[in-house]
DNA sequence: TTTATAAATAATATATGATATTTTTACTTA
DNA sequence: TAAGTAAAAATATCATATATTATTTATAAA
């Protein structure tokens, strides 16, 4: 008994169930791009695409459809949610409130352990951003990884899981738009970053929300002018 | 067909699918307790309970469980999600987040269309109100719609469709905690209301931020008391 | 050629039944 | 009482079947 659940899990390195796996699998695809916006989601293409039945694919759709990543128009299927600059801004607006809100509460709670993990994150961050840095682009999802990481981490003490779960979503809601322009903004956000950590571990609640709001302001403002020279939007 | 399409609309004065008609049902029974915290929700009970296919009621009890109305532990099958003191301070922290700050933005942006809408669902909710400070308590779910048609309106002009989504959701969660001990909190908070609105009229949204937020943490705190009374949490 | 209508096709929403796996319950034994 | 095991119940997944609704194609009218 135990060998088989060791097996399991060294095999899959992942959840159990084929629903909750497959539903990873899908939401990384929305928000990679590699199934593009406002695209239709018919029921037997992902049925091939992803090996499982239309009555589970279905599971998954709907809950991606409350997750605000598909939209599922009465009696018409399924679709990717569509991009525009205005749903970029208010996502963007939202990660600003709660994410600055989760920091002060977080930065408050400060402990050592927490520092701990904090500047580990930043490490880890900061190694990757160098390498973008002198052009080595070729780690974008591990690159994005740490971003996500250290962000996380900065909230991680703020003691609401609602708060987390919220942010959570709407984190990946911003990712997809930089994952659809996908260019690097450079060395200013690693020194967000930076000035970010300082003044969380120095407990510099007010200094650590006024840096993070730029940071996604500008990020914002960096994603819209790149939209804005593709088509389509 | 437009004679079929009448009938429809007459006879359902709902959406069209089963399964969006059983959401709206379940989600009901869980707010308004008939559903109660914790409780299983055994796929066969549900199917006499809603009428309704298995199939139908997984897709269902997905989209509830993204929402955070149900629980889905791994290959245990689905519960409804447990009520704690700590889940409706969360609760109530993120209503006052989010709806602070989009009555914020909605103040910002009044019209006169606005405001004619929010004077009419300040006086559908005095009415109600007036009738329950005497004593009248038949009404609760009436009440209660009003009082969300209150804050929703007065939020509605914050231009964020994201926003208007996360919060519609925090609010019925804190909705639910309000269901479930079931006790008027009285004159004060009908004082809230009109406070509100003569601040939200005049373009003071300092005021009508302050007052807001002081309205969701003194029923924040009238719940946990009355929880604390009762059994069980 | 364009527009409107009707027929044909495809896709969805819903339900049912079947199977393998997992959890839960009941029971037995130490 | 604790631990282990057998039996029962419930879940997760899949495969089909049907009615309904959308979409596309073909046809006819302007």
């Amino acid at each position: 008994m135990i060998r088989q659940l060791n097996r399991k899990t060294v095999m899959t390195l992942q959840n159990n169930t084929v629903s909750t796996n497959t539903y990873e699998r899908v939401k990384r695809d929305i928000i990679f791009g590699e199934l593009s916006p406002g695209s239709k989601l018919k029921l037997d293409d992902l049925r091939n695409r992803y090996g499982t039945s239309v009555s589970t694919l279905r599971e998954i759709l709907n809950r991606l459809t409350s997750d605000g990543f598909v939209e599922a128009p009465e009696q018409r299927g399924f679709f990717v949610t569509p991009v525009s600059q205005s749903d970029l801004t208010e996502v963007a607006n939202l990660r600003i409130l709660l994410e600055c809100s989760a920091m002060e509460t977080s930065i408050a709670a400060s402990d050592p352990e927490w520092e701990g993990r904090l500047v580990a994150a930043h490490h880890k961050l900061h190694l990757i951003e160098q390498k973008m840095t002198t052009g080595d682009h070729s780690q974008k999802e591990l690159w994005k990884r740490y971003d996500w990481e250290f962000h996380q981490t900065l909230i991680s003490a703020c003691n609401s899981v609602n708060l987390l779960s919220l942010h959570g979503t709407i984190f990946d809601k911003y990712l997809r738009y930089q994952m659809l322009v996908l260019t690097y903004r450079g060395v200013e956000a690693t020194e967000e970053h930076r000035k970010i950590l300082d003044a969380a571990l120095k407990g510099d609640a007010t200094k650590a929300v006024a840096v993070l709001r730029t940071h996604i302001q500008e990020g914002l403002n960096h994603t819209l002018a790149a939209m804005g020279k593709k088509q389509g939007f």
